[in-house]
DNA sequence: TATATTTGACCCGA
DNA sequence: TCGGGTCAAATATA
């Protein structure tokens, strides 16, 4: 728990960077239904509106989270923070809404995506080396037309035992051999803990909310994969994240290289929420992930992951170091793309009660942004 | 022997 | 019909 090593750290700006965009789709989400509800009945969407802006309020305090969180590892660590141009306007092309909605209609899988680009040092390389903390299994290779590198295809190795539907896909690019295009489909819930994971972060750390998930992929149908990102991966994170704010002048391998070559190399992730999509596009067909179908058998209404909300809750009030390292709760947003969901929208927060950057503002799910 | 990888065939959506 | 994604038998490895 002493040492950080680099992998860790871009890992962690990944990270960031994704949860960052995804709060700010949430924020152009809740301006559209905003301005549609006001445009739809402009007396009655009082209550409407101001419940927007305070989801505006929050998102713009997410915001502000990120940004500092990210600006303090940059100054920390050197790492160079940058976005890819299709996030630094702070909304999706328009024209690439489209596309990416009629590439996402035509995938057998309407899954949450995004993409990760990794740069390893020349001569290092393999593809299947650039573990993400989770345990792949390669199930296909196939060349891509016009790609001079084929395309390697990895699931969760935990899909036959706990259904954990997440796919990753490999492409090593054309243009410079070194970088390696990794597109994830799909959030992990299997309860795998991530290798991660410090040797004093044991997964009983991590079991409650997995145990909440598995049990929610057990009486799931797979096919319908309740995006309950990973909170195994993501408490892993979160301790991995303090492990970075308690040491961010520490640049030796981690102790827990995730890598099988050396992780002091030249192991750049120049990552950027892609897209997905169904993420980043289609905000609105967000739902939040823990508002799984299966989530809600309680009859009335919805429950959410109560096991994991205390989780939340903690990170919210907790630390700021902590809660500037909580990006992976944007994983839980990066849901299910099925229309089907898309009403239920931001209307509930699983985090019951939660207290924000100040003690004072509460958090009160249920009418939030309703 | 169990598990992972390879690879050709098959499936599905556009 | 084509291309991307997945399946599953064969093979490799620990």
């Amino acid at each position: 728990m002493e040492n950080i090593g680099e992998w860790e750290q871009k890992n962690l700006k990944n990270e960031l960077l994704r949860g960052k965009e995804l709060a700010r789709q949430l924020q152009i989400y809740l301006n559209v239904r905003q301005s549609s509800s006001m445009a739809a009945s402009s007396s009655s969407s009082s209550s409407s509106s101001s419940s927007n802006g305070g989801g505006e309020l929050l998102v713009k305090k997410i915001l502000s989270s990120y940004e500092k969180a990210l600006s303090l590892l940059s100054s920390s660590t050197g790492i160079q923070i940058s976005e890819s141009p299709s996030t630094l306007n702070g909304s999706p092309r328009s024209e690439d809404s489209d596309h990416d909605q009629r590439n996402a209609s035509r995938k057998r899988n309407i899954l949450p995506t995004w993409t990760q680009k990794f740069q390893v040092s020349p001569g290092m390389a393999l593809e299947g080396s650039l573990d993400d903390g989770f345990c792949w299994r390669k199930y296909g290779q196939k060349g891509i037309l016009g790609a001079k590198h084929p395309r390697g295809y990895y699931r969760c190795t935990h899909r036959n035992v706990q259904g954990c539907l997440a796919t990753k896909q490999v492409q090593r690019c054309d243009d410079d051999p070194t970088v390696f295009e990794i597109t994830y489909r799909g959030n992990h819930t299997c309860s795998q803990v991530s290798n991660l994971t410090p040797p004093s972060a044991t997964p009983d750390q991590f079991q409650q909310p997995n145990s909440s998930i598995d049990s929610l992929v057990q009486s799931h149908p797979p096919d319908q994969n309740q995006q309950t990102s990973p909170p195994d991966a993501l408490l892993n994170s979160w301790a991995s994240l303090k492990v970075i704010t308690e040491n961010l002048d520490t640049t030796h391998e981690p102790t827990f290289p995730p890598f099988s070559y050396d992780p002091t190399s030249n192991y750049e992730a120049a990552n950027h929420v892609k897209s997905a999509s169904t993420v980043d596009v289609n905000f609105a067909e967000f739902s939040p992930s823990f508002i799984s179908p299966t989530t809600t058998t309680s009859g009335s209404g919805l429950r959410y992951f109560p096991a994991s909300s205390s989780v939340l809750s903690e990170g919210f009030v907790g630390h700021q170091n902590l809660q500037a390292n909580k990006p992976e709760l944007s994983e839980i947003f990066s849901s299910p793309t099925s229309a089907v969901n898309s009403q239920t929208l931001g209307l509930e927060f699983p985090f019951g009660e939660v207290e924000l950057m100040e003690p004072s503002f509460t958090f009160h799910n249920t009418n939030f942004f309703s």
